[in-house]
DNA sequence: CGCAATATTGACCACTCTCAATGAGGGTGG
DNA sequence: CCACCCTCATTGAGAGTGGTCAATATTGCG
């Protein structure tokens, strides 16, 4: 199976301003000028297709990848062909950023649909955020996030039930891809039940039968991949903890 | 009860080089002009006792903060006096990271033992890190490894069982005290189990059985807060999921 | 010295995992 | 175009880890 095909990132300047860092970081003071050299060091590829590899735990760190559009997911091989997924990635959001600590990928990146990438060499991006002041500063803000949220995901893990951690992916989903303009309720899911499983600590069977239980009381409707949250605020009632369900208050 | 002690950091200049950013960031390649500036930034206070709060969460964040000795936790309040310890801060060890991305801490950060930390006023650090290349270097590799951190307690919460958290837990601090020149077998726990089971996603009696089991398979002698790691190996072992009790191999 | 917080230990049970079987899609090749 | 296969998803039954509740040390602090 051609797993690792190889991709190329083309140094194309596309008429795609605002399609990398810029759009990430929200208010963004740079001068027009400025996101002009930031756009001249980011590359782009062709469209990466279900399965490619991104980039590969272990291998060498050169750049950092933003997603256009698509989705990836980064994860941790194990021995014996398991793997921990360690998040998925929808557009407008960065890749890459654990990897400046040892110069090294300690993940690895694959591509879940027809995606579009781009690549910023870092070493680039480095050399940029120290000429230009608010590019440091956001690029400060923006491994900081990293931070925060990987956070609340220590706390999901730590303290959720399973219904309490699915309605809170699906509500980061939904949140996420609001913010990019799309469908905060109808939505296509491109990772499997087994790889949700994997990232929120469950079983796929698990996450199967939660599916089929959110179904039954209304909370929304799935069929395969496609979903539609249908009563979010109950949906945020079982994220949050109150749901009528959920007997088990961990830390009361 | 005086939860809320105040803290003064003054700018006292004490004879403290390679105390603060320094010593974190291992190849830190800067001349010594450029340490002096550095450390002209870092503020010390006198010693904080146990119980002192550092910050806390939706305050305004001004400030990074070293722990120099003793040990910090770092935790969410949750409504009803529940908490989530997010970390904890042995020295060497910076906190306050998450804060840059909204200029607000997201989560309090409490003395846990006698404590001496510095305070590395943050828009002063980001000034001089405009100016110090390797520093600014720096900056981005201490993000990265928190983030690289934080996803490893992410495996640990998803796939882990009790006894391979509780095993991980303790060879982390054990490699954090060696780390820092002290003993890597023996050391007291400056937290209480409840905070322990809070941050490693378990009950508090779980973690109070785990040491009584660890102690029965002569893993360690635990009294109290004093510990002795025994085996050193078999706690790797069970780390990292080959322990013999452990049946439940999650992701074959 | 006594109260309060922390730890330990036991009994019970529920949530979720494991094992197993079936069903549904999607792709390939004849 | 359909048969076949393989992966993914769903559903059921049983079991186990770890949580909850409760009672009892033990420690620390005022």
């Amino acid at each position: 199976m051609p797993e690792h095909k190889v991709i190329s990132f083309e140094n194309i300047k596309v008429a795609c301003k605002n399609c990398s860092l810029v759009t990430l970081c929200l208010p963004m003071s740079l001068t027009p000028e400025d996101v002009e050299r930031l756009d001249a060091i980011v590359m782009r590829s062709r469209p990466l297709h279900r399965g490619d590899v991104l980039f590969q735990a272990g291998s060498r760190f050169r750049s950092l990848y933003v997603v256009k559009t698509g989705s990836v997911k980064t994860y941790t091989p194990s021995e014996e062909g398991g793997e921990q997924v360690l998040g998925f990635h929808l557009p407008g959001e960065i890749i890459g950023l654990e990897a400046i600590q040892s110069g090294q990928h300690t993940c690895s990146g694959k591509v879940l649909e027809t995606s579009a990438i781009c690549e910023i060499p870092f070493q680039r991006l480095e050399e940029l955020s120290l000429a230009i002041p608010s590019l440091q500063h956001q690029m400060y803000r923006l491994l900081s996030k990293e931070i925060g949220q990987e956070s609340e995901m220590l706390m999901l893990l730590g303290k959720r039930n399973a219904e309490e951690r699915l309605a809170s992916f699906l509500l980061s989903l939904s949140e996420r891809f609001k913010k990019r303009g799309l469908s905060a309720t109808d939505f296509y899911l491109s990772m499997s039940r087994h790889e949700i499983g994997s990232y929120l600590g469950l079983a796929v069977e698990t996450v199967s039968r939660l599916f089929t239980r959110f179904q039954e009381e209304s909370l929304l409707s799935a069929e395969r991949k496609h979903v539609q949250l249908r009563d979010m605020e109950g949906l945020k009632a079982i994220a949050s903890g109150q749901g009528s369900t959920s007997h088990t208050r961990r830390f009361p």
